[in-house]
DNA sequence: GCCGTATTTGACAACTCAGTACAGAACCGC
DNA sequence: GCGGTTCTGTACTGAGTTGTCAAATACGGC
């Protein structure tokens, strides 16, 4: 019984998540969020408790987002699960797919993992910045190797191999595709590389 | 015949580069580095010319140490070439290694390389720095190249890959691994993944 | 229609920042 | 010593920043 909301909650994250991308967290002012969003300094004030809450909600926004979307794109009957693997791994250096029908970020900005992002420009400093920035890559990592097992199962990647390894080492290939894409680096070189990585996955022995 | 100069040129740069590493380049006023150098504001600049040309000096010191670095580190005989590139990929993990008897950076902030971490704050704003960033890349990923130019040539890595294709892969692993770093992962981790990156390596079909 | 309540707006004060300017200090050559 | 030249430190300006507050506004319930 009161004025309502006038702004809608995640659309407002997700511009500021946009801005923070674009900027940095340093580089973004309140009146750049306030500006992105078209919420007034006040609102933001009351509503998230400034910019570090803007960023902490934004992030758990974004978690939020992944831990629907990897699974969505990796889980799956264990048939496929090399194939999906694959697609994923294509589509993941050119930005954190959400699902296999979203179609990849257009810009760099955009590709680069946000939570990557903000993890190495303040997590050193901000532990809480830090620890949102893993979850986001554990509750990616924990499907691809859910993935790798599967493909394991399915007779398609060493029995041999840890899961959990290989996990480790193909977000490792993913996130440091981020870099090499900040460094100005084509689609096409991250998509070699991608290939590359999933070239040298090891595949079983044939006795 | 005046007064000459009180500080090294080097040495500033160096205590700036920490700066830059450890709070970003946004999150440092010209304070910050006018207390990190020693050096006065007005020192500061007519040297340097102000924040960005401190930036852009560091950097190209940080290129200038990674072009003497890297090679000494990964050039030699064919013989030990493989193995020079497993020590090579173990130190890299946990800082940029300059020799192979420059002990491993102590901190995390030290470790990740200097050119990544501003080329993901600030390189898709800011040309100059993206490119100084691609060369330090560049550089190493040469010196890494070579080095498996030579490992092929010892019959140690398959000769049917592409040298080029696998240091891009490598240099993406250790990129990478600056990411996963800042998440907070422990240096057993990072071990971890350079140990499952080399084993991953094509070796020669033995018929 | 009217009131109470929550949201929004915009403005404000205190502060920090980048860049400049100027006066003083230090050194070299003579 | 002494002059000229370069460096150093500090103070200053204008712009930009943050966090807060009170008044204005819009809406639901009655």
């Amino acid at each position: 019984m009161a004025r309502p909301r006038s702004f809608d909650h995640d659309h407002v994250l997700h511009a500021a998540e946009r801005q923070f991308r674009a900027a940095g967290y340093n580089g973004t002012s309140v009146d750049d969020i306030s500006a992105a969003t078209g919420l007034g300094r006040g609102s933001l004030y009351a509503t998230f408790d400034g910019k570090h809450g803007v960023l902490l909600q934004a992030m758990a926004g974004y978690f939020a987002r992944l831990g629907q979307g990897a699974p969505r794109a990796l889980a799956g009957p264990d048939e496929g699960a090399l194939e999906r693997l694959h697609g994923y791994l294509l589509r993941a250096v050119h930005g954190v797919p959400l699902a296999a029908d979203v179609p990849p970020a257009s810009d760099r900005t955009a590709a680069t993992c946000f939570a990557a992002k903000m993890a190495l420009e303040i997590g050193a400093s901000d532990p809480e910045v830090q620890r949102l920035a893993n979850d986001c890559f554990s509750v990616v990592r924990t499907a691809v190797a859910e993935c790798v097992r599967a493909a394991q199962r399915n007779g398609d990647i060493d029995p041999d191999a840890d899961p959990d390894d290989l996990a480790y080492l193909l977000l490792t290939v993913i996130r440091g595709s981020d870099v090499v894409g900040a460094y100005g680096h084509s689609p096409a070189r991250l998509t070699s590389i991608a290939e590359s990585a999933f070239a040298m996955l090891p595949r079983p022995r044939h006795p």
